[in-house]
DNA sequence: GAGCATGGTAAGAGGTCCTGATCATTTTAT
DNA sequence: ATAAAATGATCAGGACCTCTTACCATGCTC
């Protein structure tokens, strides 16, 4: 019923009204001046009418072609468009990639790797927020962010794991403490002292030092209150050496030796669902910076 | 640089969107399944990113393909709705005629013609505005209107006139009056009596009877102003018939054997610009409704 | 009237698009 | 578990469309 308007001669009809003739369109759009004609006649074929006045030597519109003009144009204006936002779509020039991750990531490694990113994909949105490890994982799955950076316990159905980097735990504690300049550090040694559980404390769940969480009466989630415990000399602490945070002066981080446990980092993505070309770039842009070792 | 988007490919996104499968979109837009699979195929390479997952079995849209589906609804919906509009507009079932007519014609002719109009051609919008037969061909000329119906005393520049009947010019004088009963009535017989010339008297200029005007010291340009003289005795004029309104009891229309005068009422239009389909149309009815007799 | 512009027309090459048959894989039914 | 059905992908062939080259008709300029 509809005829079906192609872009190309509406970009002729456009082109012979702005040029101001059929051989300056020619020029205009690179073909020869037959084409031109030829597209002409096509659609006021399929449009009943004619819309350029026909006989005189000068080519002017007929009222119907003054009338179709601007619809023409706005219609192509259109096409270019969705044309090119779906093109710098594509080619990660614009685009917009959620990303969830456990704190010790965001606010270690991401200030990095976001400001590299920012400089080869000045287009894209960035949205990154921070939450445990449960949460990051729930929020990928149901969607929310199509990236997540996070230590896994175990694979989990409808994920995709992508390991990054390997976070070695190891005990927390202040300058003046006796484990404090150790460095082969077996899980026996922490008898005996006071333990602080946080919220990276599972970690040791399934490893020997697990029963040492048994005999800790203090669990502190928030990561400033930890430190000021810790800073106060109440007890110690495990963490992973990512969530440990260099700049606190009296703090020191030993690694556990024996039994030597680790986090496994990773990116998680949903299974079976490509990623935007915004994530996807994040994601070649996330594995290639460490690669690179954070370069 | 920009990708040309085609229609039917996006057309065929939609489908494979909505009636959930390749093959269900080819039923819908009565094709073959491959010609879907390639379309799809092509567009994704002209934009460089996936628009469907690949691999398993049933189809479903990409984060891309799920960002660029509502644009190119939009745009579909677009060029439908401009090709919809164009069609209508050529085909006569929407558009506007703007006419001129002089008042006899407004008043005597024109409803009529556009009752029957109306009927056939539903969609067009009219205007019809009237003035004095210089002002109607000025408006066409500047293309106010693009259609005009008047009498022209003298072929004009760059108007089209078209003949479309003759108006007898004759005397109107109230039924008392001495000349109220003659038929073949010669311009001398009205030499001494009182003449009042309004806006068609210029109608008689380069006829012998041009020299009663010379006798006449009233011009009434108002018609109704005009006819009051006449009820009232004062004198009598000259009208063409179809200015004179036939519903003034008092009032006789005596036509003028000798000369006898007569003014070509006509179609006019810009030469060498082809009208709007509507005002073709309309150009069309008063042709063939005046052809057949007025019916 | 020669020359240059306009746009229109005809024949052929090239590309696009569609179809029909066929294949590989997954899902469903028995 | 096996057969059956349905999914989408692939390929060769042909119809169709579009563009180009060459040529024609007309109007304007000098």
């Amino acid at each position: 019923m509809l005829p079906e308007l192609k872009l190309q001669p509406l970009r002729c009809v456009l082109a012979i009204a702005d040029q101001g003739g059929f051989h300056a369109a020619a020029r205009h759009l690179h073909r020869s001046q037959p084409a031109i004609s030829m597209a002409v006649r096509d659609l006021e074929e399929r449009l009943g009418q004619p819309l350029f006045e026909k006989g005189n030597g000068k080519a002017a519109l007929t009222p119907f072609g003054q009338w179709c003009l601007p619809r023409f144009r706005e219609l192509v204006a259109h096409h270019d468009r969705v044309s090119r936002d779906a093109l710098a779509m594509a080619s990660h020039q614009a685009g917009r990639v959620d990303i969830a991750t456990v704190p010790s990531v965001a606010s270690r490694l991401m200030p990095g790797i976001l400001a590299s990113f920012v400089i080869d994909y000045p287009g894209i949105e960035i949205n990154l927020q921070d939450g445990h490890s449960e949460l990051v994982s729930q929020r990928v799955l149901a969607g929310e962010v199509e990236l997540g950076i996070t230590s896994l316990w175990q694979a989990e159905e409808g994920l995709d794991f992508i390991p990054l980097l390997h976070d070695e735990i190891g005990v927390v504690c202040r300058d003046d403490h006796p484990l404090a300049g150790r460095d082969p550090l077996h899980w026996r040694e922490l008898a005996g002292h006071a333990l602080i559980r946080n919220g990276t404390s599972r970690l040791l769940e399934g490893s020997p030092a697990a029963e040492l969480l048994e005999h800790s009466a203090l669990y502190i989630s928030n990561m400033i209150s930890l430190t000021a415990m810790l800073e106060a000399g109440i007890g110690i602490t495990t963490l992973p050496r990512l969530a440990f945070q260099e700049e606190h002066a009296r703090l020191r981080f030993v690694p556990l030796a024996e039994p030597r446990l680790e986090r496994r980092i990773g990116l998680i993505c949903r299974a079976g669902v490509s990623l935007s070309p915004a994530a996807a770039a994040m994601q070649r842009h996330v594995m290639a910076y460490l690669a690179e070792g954070g370069s």
